[in-house]
DNA sequence: GAGTGGTCTAGACCACCTG
DNA sequence: AGGTGGTCTAGACCACTCA
């Protein structure tokens, strides 16, 4: 065991790192306890408890109390996606963006959206329907339901002006937000609003958004597919 | 200031969250410094820290030495996408996997893919097309290309038994990754394949491995898009 | 029950950055 | 130049969970 002199919490992330890909640690085996690591490091706790803690936050390790720190089996590939706002991501392109509402309307929802949004049978919530422009080219399509029970505010504010998505990250800050992300071909009336092909490649976000256990809103955007592609780095 | 007695970095993280929900501090504010909230809720700086420093991990706060710790302006959404195994993803279903090689070549590849794996003129790659079966459905289309300077090792591996997916996540662990997610419309050749109809939509995830700088591989997924969404919660 | 991780403390030194 | 965050220490107590 060579002691470290320099210690930090990044070169022993790295250096246990190390010791998994170089196969001296396997999936599955036991890792020596954070004092026996804080004394072949020649550092203290802490600074083994904080390097391991993130390994764990990264899904490499797997700490239980009494039954110590164990590499992990298969870990799974994850990737952070950073879904921006519509604008500064239109703006980040160098292209001039518009935002355009196609509709608003209050109302009680079809059974399908109400089910989307956990409601209560006569609960009312807001329908909104636009769309957001790159350089006058139509780029997102956005269809979006409302809680009105949640967000009663939203009924004073008419969307000509700004968009719901921007609106709703001002006023519900640290919302839980579900994902999912799917291929759909275009049918003959989102293929006129997006100015594409009807059967054309759609790319699709669909968003159920929560706070406190109660669905404020559940949007979906589509975007012409062949020109949008979301991109990630872990 | 109300002091608190209890002291953790959940609950302070808690705290300063309330206070941005409640707009007691707005985007762009500037908040006490460590040793002022170490005061403020009777704890060590450390503790302190740790909480800010999470808050800031998440891009609710930005923090700069010297200039303080401010109140994001405008934290985009992010998600947490997990992208497992496709086998384990089939086998999660309560389907039966199965894997098919349909091609594996070892050549020189042709320019488009020397410049995503940023390849000297006349390195050799190992291309593979395989296929991945849900219940004996065709499931993923997967086409990859693996650079053999890199993974000499593949050489020796059939790729019948085991899909390079698998061999590779056991051999290369910690390698960084690039998603691309897209939507197309499917060709004469992966409508073939895929048993679908050609203009079928398809869900695409391209993906580009480093380690060390060194590009490991690059690949496209093709899923049935009716069929396929991929799920994540923030 | 005992061993492990989870957290906290009260100090300290340093690096960075802004005014 | 000085204030801020970034990190580290050497202790401590507690909570969980396995045997």
């Amino acid at each position: 065991m060579s002691k470290m002199r320099i210690s930090s919490f990044l070169k022993i992330k790295q250096d246990i790192m190390g010791k998994i890909k170089s196969r001296h640690w396997l999936p599955g085996d036991t890792i020596p306890g954070e004092e026996a690591l804080a004394v072949e490091y020649g550092c203290s706790r802490m600074t083994v408890n904080r390097a391991v803690r993130e390994l764990a936050e990264s899904g490499i390790v797997e700490r239980r109390r009494k039954a110590g720190t164990r590499i992990a089996l298969q870990p799974d590939r994850s990737a952070k996606l950073q879904i921006p706002v519509v604008r500064k991501e239109i703006e980040r392109r160098g292209a001039v963006y518009r935002y355009a509402l196609l509709e608003r309307v209050e109302m009680v929802p079809p059974d399908g959206i109400r089910a989307k949004l956990s409601l209560g049978p006569k609960t009312k919530v807001l329908h909104i329907r636009c769309l957001h422009f790159a350089d006058e080219t139509p780029y997102q399509y956005e269809d979006r339901w409302i809680n009105l029970e949640r967000v009663p505010t939203c009924v004073d504010e008419k969307f000509e002006k700004i968009s719901p998505n921007e609106w709703l990250l001002e006023r519900e800050p640290f919302s839980e937000a579900e994902h999912g992300f799917s291929a759909q071909l275009a049918d003959a009336e989102i293929a006129s609003i997006l100015n594409i092909k009807k059967g054309d490649a759609l790319f699709v976000v669909e968003r159920r958004t929560w706070q406190d256990d109660d669905t404020i809103t559940a949007v979906q955007l589509s975007y012409p597919g062949a020109s949008y592609k979301m991109l990630s780095r872990s």
